[in-house]
DNA sequence: CTCCGTATGTACCAGTTGGTGAGTTGGCTG
DNA sequence: CAGCCAACTCACCAACTGGTACATACGGAG
C-alpha cells in the first residue's frame, strides 16, 4: 500500500532507475503517488505538480494517462474502493451462530477499517465533495458491499432462531458497525484535541474491539422495544 | 450578494442597515461568509476571494480584520465550535431514570447533529487536516463537552442501581453515540451512493433515531459478556 | 471646523496551478 | 533496416490565488 521499493517488484531490472518503457508502471506508479497525495491533503489540496515530482516520470505524463486532475482523482477512487471489497466476505456465516458471526462480522469490520486509513481519509474527502465524483464513475455503484450478502443471512438467521430483533435490517447494522470503526479513524484528530483521548491509542484497541461486537450483539439480542418496556428486562 | 454596482450601489439608504462603518458588522459578515465557504469547499478548496465577493466588504477588509486564510479558518473553527456547545446539558440528569436519561441524551445529541451539518462538515475538513489548525487555537480545548459530565451522572447511577454495566466509561459512551450521530451526516452521500439508502431521508428519520436509543440503552444494560457467555441468557 | 486614527476601497503583484503544444525516442513489426 | 506508434521529455502559458502598497473617507474628539 506504502511505497513500494524501486526495484523490488519486476524481475531483473536495476535496483535504481533503468525504467524505460513500461507503461503499466508507469500508470500504477502516478496512480499510488496520487493515492498518497489526495488522502493526505484532499481533492483540493492535492498538488499535481506535487505528485509528478515524486513520480519517476513528469506531469506532462499524468495528463497522457489520467487526462486531468478531477479523472486521476477519480481513478484514485476507484481502485481504492476496488481493493477494499476484497476482504469482506470472510466470515463463516453458516456454521457460527448469529451472534458468534454478528460478533466476527464487526471484528473483521473493525480490523478492516484499522488496517486502512488512507481508504477512510478518501472515502471523507468525498464525502465533503458530496460524493460527486464517486457519483460520476461507472464501476463503483454495483460493488455494493458483498459484506451486506453475509450480514443479511446473519441477521435472517438469528432471527429465525429467535434470538435478535425484527425491526432492522442488514443496512441499519451495517450503518451502526461502519459508522463505529469509521469515526474512530476519521474523526480521531479532533476527537483527540477535544476531548484528549486517542481512539486509536494501541492500549485501547482491544477494549474498543470488544466494546463494538457487545454493542451490536447486545443491540440486535435486545428485546424489541416496542413491546417490552425498556426498564424491565426479564 | 454578486458584485455590486460601484456607484449606485445604496444610493439610498436601506432601512435597517446602514453599513457606512461598522467595524463589528463587518467582521461579522466575514466570519459568517466564511464559515460557509469552508464549510462547503474545505480549506484548501475554499477561496479568500469568493467570500470578499459574497460579502459586501473587499479582500483586503478579510486581511485588515483576519491577517491571513489560516487565521481566517481558525477563526470559524472556533466560533463554529463555541456555537455548539450550548445545547448540550439540557438533559434532566437527575431526575429521571438511568435508562430515560441516556436515550435522551441520544435523542438530544442525534437532533444537535442533524441540525448542524456544516458545523460536522467543518469537522471532518479539519480531521482531513489532522486537526492542526484546531491543535494550534488556544481557546477551544477547554470546553470539553459539558454533556460529559450529564454523561458521566447518568452512567454513574445507572451503575449504582445495577442496571448499566460498569465496564465503559462516559468517553466511551459518548463515542458510540457521536460516531453513530457523524457517520450518518458525515458519510451521508457515499453510503448513499454505493449502497443506496439516504441516512438523511425524513421518512427514515424516526427509525434511526429510536435505533441510536435502542444501540446505546441495549448496550449499557447488557450483562458484562466477560462473565456471562453471550449465547445463554438464561 | 479641524484633526486624526480607524475603517475601507482600488489597483496591483509575484508565485503557483492545472493544463498543453510540439517535438523525441524506444522498441516492436514487417 | 525502415517504418511507426506508443511512451516519453521539455518548455511554456493563461488564469488564478493569497497577499499587499497606497490612497481615502468616515466620524468622533477637541
Amino acid at each position: 500500500m506504502t511505497a513500494h521499493p524501486p526495484g523490488a517488484a519486476p524481475a531483473g531490472r536495476r535496483a535504481g532507475a533503468e525504467r524505460v518503457r513500461d507503461a503499466e508502471r508507469t500508470r500504477a506508479e502516478i496512480l499510488a503517488v496520487a493515492t498518497r497525495e489526495f488522502a493526505d491533503r484532499g481533492y483540493a489540496g492535492g498538488r499535481i505538480n506535487e505528485i509528478a515530482a515524486r513520480t519517476r516520470t513528469t506531469k506532462r505524463m499524468i495528463y497522457y494517462y489520467f487526462g486531468s486532475k478531477e479523472q486521476l482523482y477519480v481513478a484514485v477512487l476507484e481502485q481504492a474502493y476496488a481493493g477494499i471489497r476484497a476482504l469482506e466476505q470472510q466470515v463463516d456465516v453458516e456454521h457460527l451462530d448469529p451472534v458468534a458471526a454478528i460478533r466476527e462480522l464487526a471484528a473483521l469490520t473493525f480490523d478492516h477499517h484499522e488496517a486502512h486509513p488512507d481508504f477512510i481519509r478518501l472515502v471523507s474527502i468525498e464525502n465533503i465533495h458530496r460524493a460527486e465524483h464517486i457519483a460520476r464513475s461507472t464501476v463503483l455503484p454495483d460493488l455494493a458491499e458483498p459484506a451486506l450478502a453475509a450480514l443479511g443471512t446473519i441477521l435472517r438467521r438469528g432471527r429465525e432462531a429467535g434470538v435478535f430483533r425484527d425491526d432492522v435490517d442488514a443496512l441499519d447494522v451495517h450503518q451502526v458497525i461502519s459508522g463505529y470503526c469509521v469515526f474512530r479513524t476519521a474523526n480521531r484528530h479532533t476527537f483527540g484535541a477535544v476531548l484528549g483521548r486517542d481512539m486509536l491509542d494501541p492500549a485501547r484497541r482491544h477494549h474498543q474491539r470488544t466494546m463494538l461486537g457487545d454493542l451490536v450483539a447486545a443491540f440486535l439480542q435486545a428485546p424489541d422495544p416496542r413491546r417490552a418496556p425498556a426498564t424491565a428486562p426479564r
